[in-house]
DNA sequence: AAATGACCTGAATCCAACA
DNA sequence: ATGTTGGATTCAGGTCATT
């Protein structure tokens, strides 16, 4: 596969350099110096599974850009510096985005993080370069500052998108774990958490060293949710490596790209003092569909539902007899617990475990309950 | 000041026509019908004070979708949200926002509500337009839809934008309304209000009138925060009037643009029967002042204690009038349901809970019944 | 009457592994 | 590619009938 990289007969001699110096593995665990974009140029195409952007803002704190014939951006006062500046910031939008969705894998995901400044035109580009946009999630600011001066709503809130590489794409999210997290209810697009303080902020001599460094509460949710162990995941806005330290905690593999040198030293010393969660603590409430799978054939086959057995929906509108194989019998309708249960209905789908109940010790339960002891019978 | 229309040989008859039919007069309290761009062509520049637009969302929904009882989901596939690309979507969005920024005063502003699937877009193209952005703002719904597969986050969320005609402009904000509405503290930018179901959903023949209509409460506190009394509002996306009748009852004029006939007749019948607030509960808090613990400004907001209603100590010694941002006033003197009881009594403190009553059904309850109401229904 | 429970619904980009 | 099949999947609030 290539890399991607447009040779001019300038850069050729550079990629030779660059190809001596970082071979086809992945710098797992290391933070590439210098621009990101350049910087994921030197990735192999569909190598990671993971990207978390958290990009400048604005024109203002980001440094780095530059328009496109080279010349710097400063002052961004009147209407023309607006417009020129818009354009360059969808410029340098464009650019690094192109480079993590060419470094992603065909089922890898992209997540960016951002505020009213920047976040719509992150938004639609990425949209235009063939992302699919999977949520946009809110991160509530437990603790803002507020708006000293009255004069608007208190900026409580950052916006976060989660897109995959397209419409059709595949794409990992653990809905049991965040399920589980949110106390057996479904993980919402809302999150509350606090910003970043305390022991959690990077100071030195008293004063922070990085000015917007995210909260490790929201990178555990992130990569907890969207990615698996040992997973590679890239952040081209690496700073001072929150992306890292709990990728390393989570067991998950990271690469960061970071431009300033104070930044990358205070990131390796951070990330060097994390200790991984061990083996027990990492794993995670698993989804029905990776749990091991009970045919209902085979609590038939175990005894734990005796054939001729009458099953009923909860309503009993109808009556099935459960048949030596496994399959019900309706009148002159058969089938599969879940074809039989979808047919009489004439609904599109049915769970059987759900809707066929029997009698057990005079009570009435789902057939669901057998296979929870069938499953705690077997898993010892 | 001119209409801002184009005019060729061939307009110019229509023009004229148009000239005798809508006069220089704003044509408030009405819908104007057809098309929203074209009906705000009619309108003449800067001639009004807030534009809240509720566009299409371009929802791009695939297959038909179940809940796992089976049931089918009423899905929004009106014609109205069908665009063929994101590229005829931002066509139309950039040509209704121009005619907005257009019609609205130098110190006017706009409000767009959007989820994920258009938002990005429509804040990238009033950025380029010129809008300043003031906030965003997030509608965090107490009841969203889950997410019945588990493929996703719950959904729970939708997006405004508050923009202005541009960085230096003047616009106008309500900061000591919201504060009170918001018990003393300052409004943030994530607004939690429940979906519009109940008595409030517009039915007809036991079904909706309209696939997304919204609360009155979101318009509620978009009105209150940024439109005075008397200010006129343009809603080119009119659909069943929740801004006609927020306005109205708040005491501020409307303008609407809506093509659909069924939803301008539903609108016009919703308008009608609404009564605007009287003189003092319209008044809101112009001052500072200290106190409360739980928001009385939401039992307000949310239809729990209506505006003008006439609260009275037990003994029936002071008589005061609730008014829209959640403040009382008492003769010349007002403040929150804590500091104007405590002023009256000349006690060092009142708990407005239990010190204000008002009548309901013939009875007498305190305000705190209202908020236990209030409180069942809000918990979470 | 108050409490309980069944039933319905809401701006939703909503499956995966086979043959 | 495309169709088929197995089987996994929901929260809050309102309405209305029943206890």
């Amino acid at each position: 596969m290539g890399m991607g990289v447009i040779e001019t007969t300038k850069k050729r001699a550079q990629a030779v350099e660059t190809a001596v110096e970082l071979p086809r593995e992945l710098p797992v665990g290391q933070i590439l110096d210098g621009d990101c974009i350049a910087a994921m140029k030197r990735l192999p195409t569909a190598s990671v599974d993971l990207v978390f952007a958290d990009p400048p803002y604005n024109l203002q704190l980001g440094g780095d850009l530059n328009r496109p014939d080279g010349s710097h951006v400063d002052a961004v006062t009147d209407d023309w510096d607006r417009f020129d500046s818009f354009q360059t910031y969808d410029a340098f939008t464009k650019a690094w985005l192109a480079e993590a969705k060419r470094v992603l894998k065909p089922d890898g995901a992209l997540w960016v993080i951002g505020s009213y400044h920047n976040i719509f035109r992150v938004g639609a580009i990425l949209q235009d370069l063939g992302f699919w946009i999977l949520n946009d999630v809110v991160w509530r600011k437990a603790n803002p500052m507020p708006n000293f001066r009255g004069t608007r709503f208190t900026n409580a809130h950052e916006t976060l998108i989660w897109a995959s590489q397209g419409e059709k794409a595949k794409y990992h999210f653990n809905y049991r774990a965040m399920k589980t997290l949110n106390d057996e209810l479904q993980m919402r697009s809302d999150w509350v958490l606090p910003i970043c303080g305390g022991q959690e902020r990077l100071k030195e001599g008293g004063t922070k060293v990085h000015p917007t460094q995210k909260p490790e509460a929201l990178l555990y949710r992130v990569l907890l949710s969207t990615t698996e162990r040992g997973d590679v995941v890239l952040d081209p806005f690496f700073g001072t490596g929150t992306t890292g330290a709990v990728a390393k905690r989570l067991g998950r593999q990271w690469i960061g790209c970071e431009r300033d040198s104070i930044y990358r030293g205070a990131a390796l010393k951070r990330i060097e003092k994390e200790l991984p969660l061990d083996e027990s603590a990492l794993t995670t409430m698993q989804a029905g569909r990776s749990a091991p799978k009970v045919a209902f054939g085979a609590l038939v086959e175990n005894g734990y539902i005796t054939p001729g057995t009458q099953l009923f929906d909860k309503q009993r509108r109808w009556l099935a007899t459960v048949r030596a194989d496994g399959s019900l019998m309706c009148g002159k309708q058969a089938g599969s617990i879940h074809g039989l249960g979808k047919d009489l209905q004439g609904a599109p789908s049915c769970n059987g475990w759900t809707f066929w109940h029997y009698e057990v010790d005079g009570d009435v339960k789902p057939i669901d309950a057998a296979r929870q002891v069938y499953l705690l019978a077997v898993e010892d």
